[in-house]
DNA sequence: TATATATGATTAGTATACAAACGACTAGAT
DNA sequence: ATCTAGTCGTTTGTATACTAATCATATATA
């Protein structure tokens, strides 16, 4: 008789990333005083070290897919954090930029962001959250 | 006059968690050769394990919001993987149960996705793995 | 130059994910 | 017995996330 593999959900480490991952966007929710959600966050902090940025370049460096990143984008374009113009270069591309107030929000914004970090890895000490870093950096 | 805060998107753990989490279910996709994403895997995988449960039980018990299992049972149901029925116990609850067919699926299922989680932590040793799973633990 | 290939962006469709508001029901306290 | 607090489930609305199809524009190379 074939035995029946046995199969922990809660032992996989694809649930747990999902749990941690969970307990992370909770804890950016509950700490971030502006209207901002992690991945519309993400990319303005991008375009803040980075400068302009064509939106897939935009994409590409934040993690997002091409579908994703223009819906972010759009939303931060209605609120005008984010603005686009024709790339003079190259006639395809949307060049993306931090508005005035887009760069007043998400400066206002890293304090927050730096504290949301803090609260994730608050059970870890120093030496093992840099060695959580380490190992999750091997996964990619 | 104030000094701007350093914030390099790629070294906060939130993020890394979700370019983890994506890098996972890519592999998650392209390995399961059946029509299961994560989430309908994980919910067949814990009424599986559970024998029948109510809807929020199921949510609860994998990490999903009533809202979202809502989704999951209903695409599972159409699927024909997973029946309904009222609870004799209790009016307002619905026991989800896996359906024959779930049975045979989820049990087809669960060698590719214990090989999911295999590919997931190649890049580790057994120890690395186990590390790492004893740190994510500390962060739920 | 002509063409093949690659890249940038949009759209449609499916699937999570969570908040908020609602109605139905249970169980415990009084 | 009734009131109340809590639970179960649905629905609506917003926001990721990815696939696939499509179109416009660039670039490389034959």
């Amino acid at each position: 008789m074939k035995p029946t593999k046995t199969y922990i959900l809660d032992d996989q480490i694809g649930h747990i990333l999902r749990k941690v991952s969970q307990r992370h966007t909770s804890i950016f929710t509950s700490e971030m005083p502006l209207d901002l959600t992690p991945t519309r966050f993400a990319a303005m902090a991008k375009l803040l070290e980075q400068g302009p940025l064509s939106q897939n370049e935009l994409g590409r460096l934040t993690a997002m897919d091409i579908a994703t990143i223009k819906g972010v984008v759009d939303r931060l374009r209605v609120r005008k954090l984010v603005e686009s113009k024709k790339d003079p270069k190259d006639a395809r591309r949307q060049l993306i930029k931090l508005t005035g107030k887009g760069e007043d929000v998400i400066q206002a914004a890293i304090p927050d962001a730096l504290e949301v970090t803090k609260q994730t890895v608050d059970a870890l000490t120093k030496a093992e959250t840099k060695q959580l870093l380490k190992l999750l950096s091997k996964l990619l």
